[in-house]
DNA sequence: CAGATAAGTTCTAAAAAGGAACTTAACAAC
DNA sequence: GTTGTTAAGTTCCTTTTTAGAACTTATCTG
């Protein structure tokens, strides 16, 4: 299979990778969840090549996870800023710098932290279960067939 | 850069991604905790090539996510399971995928949903501050540098 | 008018991925 | 005891992507 023809994969798995699973675009989100904006802050903040930059940005553009906004009129001059999908992808950036946080930092810690306004602590997020509230484990879940399934490829066609 | 350097960033986001960042390899552990564990099972359900296929298990088993356990004497056969650290990946996972069921879904719905035994409910994992139980929005973050930083480079050469 | 800036684009070489066939090692069946 | 099958890879060759560096375009600054 193609890359690009995950996302009309019957699984929301793939059809997310089909917009952020590239080796580079979780790294650009990271940036634009630090505030970073504009094309030379990303490539100077990532060593990424300008031609790979220029590419992704357009597909998260395409995609609706970030927005050109001008900032300057003249030569005009383009910001890239999370729209509310791009914001969504929070638990997603968190859950990862999590998992690092834990499994790839020296015994000293982690390498940066975020504090939570609301209660001063270190964040340390947690994934639970919005009905019971219990915290969430894989060997809990069995996984069932949902409405928006489709038998693969035949309803499309007719 | 050079993806493989991302490892000796500080950062647990890059080096998180430098173990499963790959296009494929985030595919191949949905796979993995759906149940699936063999060499041909993967491949009949991804459409990934053999030869990233193979190469993305070995960097799964080197980086720990995986173990490989022989089901068979004879003609070895091996199979890949989770490891601790792999099952540590779920709420990457979950979150990834409720993503695609809130953003990349029809109007239908989710195409594939998780029930949860404790509860009985469809699962909606929602991410909160260990601390003071709040919804974690990325608004209220403020990011600070941790113990494990390290100022780009100088500290392992002296 | 000579830079400097910002955001790309173009070009070539190197690396990675796709696709199909080949390998190995044991068992099973004829 | 030759033929076939299964599982997990490798090999070989082609097509796509990336890396790296230079070039472009359109202003603003001194």
């Amino acid at each position: 299979m193609r890359w690009r023809d995950l996302k009309d994969e019957s699984c929301s798995m793939a059809r997310t990778l089909s917009v952020i699973g590239d080796r580079w675009t979780l790294m650009i989100l990271r940036d634009c969840f630090v505030g970073l904006r504009r094309f030379e802050q990303f490539e100077a903040s990532l060593g990424i090549t300008r031609h790979v930059l220029a590419d992704r940005l357009k597909k998260l553009v395409d995609e609706g996870v970030l927005k050109k906004a001008p900032y300057r009129e003249g030569p005009v001059r383009e910001e890239y800023r999370l729209t509310e999908r791009g914001f969504d992808l929070y638990p997603v950036m968190l859950s990862i710098v999590q998992w690092g946080d834990q499994h790839m930092a020296d015994e000293r810690g982690a390498p940066v932290v975020r504090r939570h306004a609301n209660c001063g602590h270190i964040v340390h997020g947690k994934m639970i279960c919005a009905d019971c509230g219990e915290d969430l484990d894989p060997r809990d879940m069995s996984v069932e067939i949902g409405p928006g399934f489709a038998p693969a490829k035949e309803n499309q066609a007719r």
